[in-house]
DNA sequence: TTGTATGCGTTATCAA
DNA sequence: TTGATAACGCATACAA
């Protein structure tokens, strides 16, 4: 790989005329330029972003840590981050995060020492505890889908939307509630406080089954819907688990949505070409994404580092109504 | 972000005996550096990895380019590429092709600057057109899913999985046969020897149909679909597209694995987690990328950056068979 | 318009 | 065991 030194030497000329010469900034003697940009192509000369970043200035890296990449909706955000970055003139460093605050530290430690310009996280954990260390990066970053009090970030708020999908249940008449997700979960405490602005009991109307075992979910979600005859609302926590819970639930023979209506989260393709469609929350992913990008690089490009005022911007998410919440009693309608 | 000049100057020794204390190669005075240590500890010390990289020493990034990370496929394919090169103390940049020859050069020439330690590519074409620019690299690198003749590839080969999907089909004794995808794929010339092989006359049992329009494609299937009425046996060239076609299918109220029996490719959460599950060649993605990674960095680290001779190395694919070609004629069975 | 000199944060090579 | 010194590839300030 050539060098500005060795173009120097070639054309002869000093290196930081070679160096003028490919920036184009300064003015430079035509001819000259003429000599070197050749001779530059020539040799398939390739600038050292490693070199350019050491002086202070930037290497037009950004850092992108999720954690799943396999989550299709990540795998999504990943797409739409790269894709704008890309054409911003930025790369972007992926790290899995794998739910593990551990390793979230270690890939923070990391994407310091590669010196990104920026990053985009999407944390584990909102709580104090699992975003705490974000707080001791020294470049400006960005939370995606999250929304925390302490960072700036940019998400769709998971309790209204949450209580959008109690609304929406409520309206197609039904009484029985479950959330498939974790207990604290913004998204499931909206949709408990929708539902009790509906006039639900959630006490005794609302249940909330969390398991990584898919068995122990499955026969948790069996027991469930047969301590009952009534049609049940559930509300999964994303995509992948709607899936998994619509599968379980076809399995034991119950129909959706004649016996339980089913609502996902993220809008993924899933949801839509999965038969019944399952209703979904649908994040403004690209959109969400094209702004991040873009308000995180200017203020790269601003250099300014100073702590400014935490800014939440937040995009609205809507229910994609599928058949999976249909009001008919018979599943797999067209 | 304290360098080790100025833990140096906080400690009173030089620079470069920082350098030895943190790198812990070379012996130095226990008391010194216990001093040192604690210093950078206290002021959070990260080495610089892009000065390191400078010295023609190594960045210890991996780049990584694909066609779509959005494709569940890629995405376990990123993710377990990821996961390796972490253990193995590498980072990875991530490049998205979007199956644009014009977008993997840029791609090409953007992983050179940053001067990555080596590439795993799955190129978007694996004819000599599409190939043709990673002859160019200097930097060790191996191709990942796809057999090419002029370079290292790591893969299942798409022909034998072809093959098998065929000899499967034809076991279910099916007697004609639509492979859903590219003209010249080596999934469907398999397919199309195993169906030859098996004594079916292709040029009359076996179509090929190739969409980009859903609706288009839609209407294609249904077309095929009701110019014959035995069951059909069909091969999707991967999971997405099986269940598109699923889809389809069940929209136009042809029974799976009844009148049509489904095989998927790449067996993604996807073809487990859907209702019929639905047969698909499962690629040993965790072994690949295992392997591939490890074996890219032994390179790396042995610097035997001359030319070696080509090495292919074959992962075999096995057939996970599941519902969607079920000998019985009922959709949707347990 | 161009060349010289310097510095970025490391590692490596010397000599002490 | 340690410290000077140079080198990596580039950008920039300054001098010519």
């Amino acid at each position: 790989m050539i060098t500005m030194k060795e173009l120097a030497a070639l054309t002869g000329v000093s290196q930081p005329t070679v160096s003028r010469v490919l920036n184009g900034n300064t003015s430079v003697n035509p001819e000259v330029a003429k000599k070197v940009w050749d001779c530059a192509r020539e040799h398939n000369y390739q600038p050292n972003m490693i070199a350019r970043g050491l002086n202070g200035s930037q290497t037009c890296l950004l850092a992108v840590m999720v954690p799943n990449i396999a989550n299709p909706f990540f795998a999504d955000v990943i797409k739409a981050i790269e894709g704008t970055a890309e054409k911003a003139g930025y790369s972007i460093l992926t790290f899995n995060s794998d739910y593990s605050l551990q390793k979230e530290e270690k890939c923070l430690r990391l994407l310091q020492q590669y010196r990104v310009d920026g990053l985009i996280a999407a944390p584990s954990r909102d709580d104090e505890e699992g975003t705490r260390h974000f707080g001791e990066l020294t470049i400006p970053w960005r939370i995606l889908t999250r929304c925390s009090d302490r960072m700036d970030s940019v998400y769709v708020s998971h309790e209204k939307a949450g209580a959008m999908v109690a609304a929406h249940l409520l309206q197609r008449g039904i009484q029985r509630f479950l959330f498939v997700g974790k207990e604290g979960d913004d998204k499931g405490l909206g949709f408990e406080r929708g539902l009790r602005t509906g006039g639900v009991d959630t006490e005794r109307q609302l249940t909330v089954i969390w398991e990584e075992d898919r068995e122990r979910l499955s026969s948790r979600i069996a027991a469930y819907m047969s301590s009952f005859s009534d049609r049940a609302g559930i509300f999964a926590s994303n995509d992948m688990e709607a899936l998994l819970v619509l599968n379980i639930l076809q399995r034991v023979g119950i129909p959706v949505p004649g016996r339980a209506a089913l609502v996902g989260f993220d809008n993924t393709f899933i949801s839509s070409q999965i038969q019944p469609g399952i209703t979904s929350v649908n994040q403004p992913v690209e959109e969400m994404c094209r702004f991040v990008v873009e308000d995180l690089i200017r203020q790269i490009q601003k250099k300014e580092k100073k702590p400014h005022a935490v800014r939440h911007t937040e995009f609205a998410a809507n229910l994609v109504v599928r058949a999976s919440t249909d009001t008919g009693s018979c599943s797999g309608g067209k």
